[in-house]
DNA sequence: TCTTGACCTGGAGTGTACTCCAGGTTGTAT
DNA sequence: ATACAACCTGGAGTACACTCCAGGTCAAGA
């Protein structure tokens, strides 16, 4: 007994990605997407495990990691489980990265209140002033 | 009775702030920094003031503002105190973009401890199996 | 005197991450 | 039959934020 999976096309995946088709070719020819599953047609038709990873990818993203890096991660994950150490380092790695730019927006964010607070006060003086 | 302030090269200031002297060259003719006072031969000569607004500058960079809406603030910055309820403008909705960025990260670390606890897990099992 | 090193300028070059284009195929709707 | 919409490819183009280059000035040290 097989079910068949439903699949997407690449517009549909952009409009639930939010990453623009183009995007998507392109990651595909970078590597970080593996080769996507192909109609009678030719046209692409893409997985639910196949979105997953892109989402996945999109937090990378979005977390500051760059391409290239992304590009290992993609790579070991199809090398399959004896990366997985590799795969671990890396996502460590990225963990304290991550954990850096908190850290950061948060420092800054109480600059910012400063700067907002002392600001508005000064400009209560300037009202006051008319 | 008035005291000399110090300055400092471009050198210095490159080394105390970590951005390159093309950098803060570049800053500087794109408008983000006011024009820099300069030695009767003509070398910039930066005040603590302008370090401190340096450092500023880095902030917003490294909090994601692109140097668009900086050179943005740096202008109403110049315009004087008629520009203040712009600069809190900006500056609160700048504070909305780093705590949405602060709030994606936590919910994406959380993501990272799931994978790498996993992978760990399937480690120990493949390990276990050999 | 001559070299060295820090500085200056305008403009060109670079890396990253897209983004678009030209030219072509296929499948459905009128 | 033909129009259209969605898709395909390789390769070119773009935006942003630097980064470097050529050619020059100036002051201090050997």
């Amino acid at each position: 007994m097989r079910t068949v999976e439903t699949t997407f096309t690449i517009q549909e995946v952009a409009t639930e990605t939010g990453l623009s088709e183009h995007t998507l070719r392109y990651y595909e020819r970078i590597g970080l997407i593996e080769e996507i599953n192909r109609a009678e047609n030719g046209h692409r038709r893409y997985s639910s495990s196949d979105i997953g990873w892109i989402e996945f990818l999109k937090k990378l993203r979005a977390t500051g990691m760059p391409l290239a890096q992304m590009q290992c991660y993609a790579y070991y994950q199809r090398q399959g489980d004896h990366t997985l150490g590799d795969r671990i380092d890396l996502l460590k790695e990225h963990r304290q990265a991550v954990i850096n730019q908190i850290e950061n927006l948060q420092a800054f964010l109480s600059v910012l209140d400063y700067k907002i607070d002392y600001y508005t006060e000064e400009q209560k003086k300037l009202e006051l002033a008319t």
